[in-house]
RNA sequence: CGGGGUGUAGCGCAGUCCGGUUAGCGCACCUGCUUUGGGAGCAGGGGGCCGUCAGUUCGAAUCUGACCACCCCGACCA
């Protein structure tokens, strides 16, 4: 059991906190809701950027930068975008001492001011498909927030392309949600349903939204990266218009997407243990620690010798060796582990005799003696090894807490016990899921885009439903 | 915004009820020696406008009042 860690059994909220804090990712700042990201949280970040922004720019699209201050008016152009997003929004009044003319709003998103800018970009077919992501900070006035999971100012990324058709766009829609999957699958380790939002969850200012949801070990859903179809609504309300082949000026097509910091949570409470922190072995910066164990200068020389013989020639970026004098490898057994590295590799004088070392995988805690020889390739099968079991757990997890619940009386007793729930819900009608909401704090997290063809009553009205959808309790 | 709690060293706390030496303890930090295969030991040392402001008093971390901040639990959200 690690020291200031409490178990995920006893309280799992506090565990959260415990493992962020343990791991040294990230702190609260003085400012109610913001939190400071650490070095071993943003170096975490920093591999989500790196992998997702290749991912991009192998879909065609190119990056950009868009300003940190909207203009108010600007927000409220598109009437329900500006009803989703007013209440959390900060506004700034003075500027040099003087109050502004018009106030300047922190941007919680930014759909309006880029609009404002393809107004001026977009007026042929030939300036579309226009594809842009932009990597930036937003501020969002939350009521109650968790370090990494809801935080009032937080990093993402967020795409905003235009296009001619409305098929097109949907296409884009569709594209990036199944990116957002892939990645969320192969980087995070994580298993995600991927959906659509139902017209209540969908974003403000969209005619649909597809998302990824993922299951955390307290049984509990979280959104972990949406997809939005916006039509031509933010075209018309900033009038951007092309004139098409045929001569025609038509109304430009829209979609906006974005993951954030909260991927970083979501990584936490997929597979971290009560250990501390698991990180993907694909997500670590740096995947491996070699810890030199030494009784005194003698050994110390040695096995740190011994160390940089074995990573010579090795990239930098894949291995770090544990060099402090000032802690015992106990102590440092201990750090890696809270902090999440993948693979432990110890060192000591026998060790260096039989030219081995012993590894330790975080994910499985299990302890192998590897020779020295040919070492960097058995670490690499090793990791993906991992990386691999770390999905495979979490999918095994998820599938095992995913239940098929037709009656409401049953559905209300198990909700409780979390998990994902397959159900029919009649969500066309507004007031079934505010039932929902209210009776069982759960809300329909997806409509699956695997749902197999079934029907069915909705078993809080009993009206007909085509497809069962996925309900939970989220974050 | 409602309910609960907390502000004393970087972190975690005691002291406050019942005012009175130089405000204390653990961890962390610095120095030295011994240690080092799962969170080392001993010795010495540095570090405080006791949340803020005002009051009571010969004297306030302690009593009174006001204010501020943060955390936890509920109504909004990626």
């Amino acid at each position: 059991m690690a020291k200031g860690i409490t178990e995920r059994a006893k309280d799992y909220s506090q565990w959260y906190i415990d493992v962020v804090k343990q791991a040294d990712m990230a702190e609260h700042s003085p400012v109610k809701g913001c939190m400071v990201i650490k070095p071993t949280g943003y170096g975490i970040w920093e591999k989500i950027q790196q992998n997702l922004d290749r991912m991009f720019k192998e879909t065609g699209h190119v990056n950009a930068y868009f300003p940190l201050l909207i203009p108010e008016s600007f927000l409220k152009k598109e009437a329900e975008h500006v009803e989703g997003f007013a209440p959390e929004c900060a506004v700034v009044t003075h500027g040099g001492g003087k109050k502004l003319e018009e106030p300047l709003v922190v941007r919680p998103t930014s759909e309006t001011i880029i609009w404002d800018s393809y107004r001026n970009w977009i007026s042929s077919y030939r300036d579309l498909p226009l594809l842009i992501n932009q990597w930036a900070n937003v501020l969002r006035w939350e009521m109650r927030t968790r370090l990494f999971l809801r935080t009032t100012e937080f990093l993402w990324q967020e795409g905003h392309t235009a296009h001619a058709t409305h098929e097109e766009a949907e296409e884009e829609a569709y594209r990036m949600v199944q990116v957002y999957r892939r990645f969320a699958e192969e980087f995070l380790a994580m298993p995600v349903l991927v959906g659509r939002k139902t017209d209540k969850e969908k974003f403000a200012g969209a005619l649909h939204t597809y998302c990824i949801e993922a299951l955390m070990q307290d049984g509990k859903a979280l959104q972990a990266g949406t997809s939005h179809h916006l039509g031509t609504n933010f075209a018309k309300a900033f009038d951007v218009q092309f004139q098409d082949r045929d001569s025609e000026r038509k109304y430009v097509h829209a979609t906006s997407w974005g993951v954030s910091t909260r991927l970083i949570g979501g990584m936490i409470m997929t597979h971290s243990d009560d250990s501390g922190l698991v990180i993907p072995p694909r997500l670590a910066p740096v995947p491996v620690v070699i810890v030199p164990i030494w009784r005194d200068d003698d050994q110390m020389a040695l096995t740190l010798a011994k160390a940089r013989h074995i990573t010579e020639g090795w990239d930098k970026l894949f291995y770090k060796i544990d060099d402090r004098d000032q802690y015992k490898p106990g102590y440092k057994f201990n750090e890696w582990e809270l902090k999440g590295i993948p693979i432990r590799i110890e060192l000591g004088p026998r060790d260096v005799e039989n030219n081995q070392v012993v590894a330790v995988r975080r994910d499985t805690g299990e302890k192998v003696t590897l020779s020295a020889d040919g070492l960097r390739e058995n670490l690499e099968k090793m990791l993906d090894d991992i990386q691999a079991n770390l999905f495979q757990r979490a999918k095994d997890r998820t599938e095992a807490s995913t239940h098929t619940v037709d009656s409401y009386d049953e559905y209300k007793e198990r909700i409780k016990g979390g998990g994902f729930f397959r159900v029919f819900l009649n969500h066309a009608d507004p007031k079934v899921e505010e039932r929902l909401q209210g009776d069982t704090k759960s809300t329909i997290r997806c409509i699956p885009f695997d749902a197999p063809d079934e029907e069915g009553p909705c078993m809080i009205t009993g009206a007909p439903c085509k497809g069962r959808v996925v309900a939970a309790q989220s974050y």
